[in-house]
DNA sequence: TATATTTCCGTGTATATACACTTATTTTAA
DNA sequence: TTAAAATAAGTGTATATACACGGAAATATA
């Protein structure tokens, strides 16, 4: 292949941010390590925290993640007793609510992410944090 | 908990990485579809046909990416032959290279990949973009 | 030269991700 | 009121991801 078009692919979008994801959820991860819950799991616990109890559809939209992807996200956190179900009236709904354990889990990992989350700050600085921050919610929107 | 803390979680730069790369995924895979590759296995290719054949190592390396998940991620392109292994006299490493097939289903893949590209630096606009990627290199060497 | 160390890589296991398809329930329409 | 349509969610399957651990081969050292 030509090596103008093999330059080209290096600004994919897609692959420079699933690296920088991939490397950054590393880091998270291991600042996380001790508290058992992996980032993805903070982030489940952290949203249905803000928005509190609600079903698999309106969860998965906040987490911009597929509906079926957070059924299996939610099983080990169930399984640990940090989110619950609760019953509701339409029988096709299924509702989740984060536990006082959940909460509990959550309030200790919190400083464990604020050092890791730090650090992003300080590496990127405060002005470059915030456009990065702008820029994704404003690709996010547009590619869907 | 707080919402002032809750708040703070909003602004997670895994969890906001994470959600874009998973967004920008699935519209490169769309684009993709058609091809039967997934972006990251386009990713994989292109960067075999960037940097030659290699080792695990080195190739894990360039794609930011834990060796042994290149393992896992190399054995669907392997069976469909769109890399292979290269013979190499240290019989400790194992080194792929990228096949003619491989090239082929690139190059079939590239258009839509453009497709899906350009939607993005639509989006952003170039200058947004350019610095998106800047930022992305930046947090990458600061995380590691 | 024999052994210790280093290097390079794969496996076992667990979570993360999503598409295609199916099931159950509710709502709508005939 | 009953059947069709719409809604909400789970399963099957496949890829993506990485840590802990283990094995084989090359290199360094005693």
């Amino acid at each position: 292949m030509e090596a103008t078009v093999l330059a080209e692919l290096r600004f994919c979008a897609c692959a420079n941010l699933r690296k920088t994801a991939r490397l950054v959820t590393q880091a998270y991860d291991d600042a996380l390590k001790e508290t058992g819950l992996h980032c993805s799991q903070f982030t489940l616990l952290a949203t249905l925290a803000q928005i509190g109890p609600s079903g698999m559809g309106q969860l998965a939209e906040a987490l911009g993640m597929d509906r079926t992807t957070l059924t299996r996200n939610l099983q080990a956190l169930q399984r640990d007793g940090l989110v619950e179900d609760q019953p509701d009236g339409d029988k096709r709904r299924r509702q989740v609510a984060i536990t006082t354990r959940g909460v509990a889990a959550l309030e200790a990992a919190l400083p464990l992410w604020q050092q890791a989350q730090k650090r992003v700050v300080v590496v990127l600085g405060s002005d470059q944090f915030g456009d990065l921050l702008d820029t994704l919610k404003t690709l996010r929107r547009g590619v869907r």
